[in-house]
DNA sequence: TTCTGTTTACGGCTGC
DNA sequence: GCAGCCGTAAACAGAA
């Protein structure tokens, strides 16, 4: 069976089943995760059918995140505020699809109970920090205008608008993850495997002066990237690339 | 207020 | 017939 391309489609509804359409949205890009405004663009962006009937198709894939377990739900990082959380696939999830193809999952994928509780606890965890963050920075605020922990974020504003993913990349530690206790206390604790010291902080060009994160942010970032050097330990490349040509757009499987 | 996320329910389709 | 997958609708809560 040739694979469908984008034209074939027109207006008709693609084979794709919603599930399909979000790894599909989420294996585009750089950081392997959206948040679901970005998901719900690059379905439209690419299928002109879903730009129709937006609020039935959307409805239908938030039912699809939220109920299957091959989705997985990242908090943003507290110094990325925005609407809504990350969406990831989960890397146990890809060989859902049978040979690689989107037509029809080779079996459902179902997280057991352990795993789904560990994983449910992290990012509880996850979020729960996130909140502590910003209730502490709230808190600490008027003394952080000309403070030498001032967050770097908040001196040295974003070049690219919201939606952004991440800043994942920098922040994944080499090696085995590292393992130390959740709490507060424990995450704001000096970290010699994974925080940087105050000389290495990332000078930002726009910045007049390398200021040192808030070891608030510090300790966020390196739960982050915790969290997502497992998720991505045991990732492969992606099982399908979506190519356009001057002829047609397709997907095709990778070898 | 709007968007995001969760949950429940139901019916159609397909394969065994 | 049954189980599993899928699409859709709807209600609701919480966050931005």
């Amino acid at each position: 069976m040739p694979r469908p391309t984008r034209e074939s489609y027109g207006d008709q509804k693609p084979p794709f089943s919603y599930i399909a359409l979000t790894a599909m949205a989420i294996w585009s890009s750089p950081e392997r995760m959206l948040p679901l405004s970005e998901i719900y663009r690059f379905i439209t962006d690419r299928f002109p059918y879903y730009r129709r009937n937006t609020q039935r198709w959307q409805n239908s894939l938030r039912h699809n995140l939220s109920f299957n377990d091959c989705f997985v739900k990242v908090p943003r990082r507290p110094d990325r505020p925005g609407k809504g959380a990350y969406w990831t696939l989960h890397p146990q999830a890809f060989d859902m699809f049978e040979n690689g193809s989107l037509l029809r999952r080779r079996k459902r994928f179902k997280l057991h109970k352990g795993e789904k509780d560990s994983l449910n606890a992290e990012l509880q965890a996850l979020a729960s920090f996130n909140r502590a963050f910003l209730a502490r920075q709230a808190s600490t605020a008027p003394n952080m205008s000309g403070g030498m922990y001032a967050p770097a974020v908040t001196l040295c504003p974003r070049l690219s608008p919201e939606p952004e993913a991440p800043d994942t990349a920098a922040l994944l530690p080499v090696g085995p993850r590292p393992r130390r206790a959740f709490t507060i206390d424990a995450l704001l604790e000096p970290d010699t495997r994974t925080t940087p010291s105050p000389q290495a902080a990332p000078h930002h060009p726009h910045c007049p002066l390398p200021l040192p994160p808030s070891p608030y942010l510090l300790a966020a970032q390196r739960y982050h990237a915790e969290l997502l050097a497992g998720l991505q330990q045991s990732c492969l490349p992606p099982l399908w690339t979506w190519r356009d040509t001057s002829q047609f757009s397709h997907y095709t499987l990778n070898s």
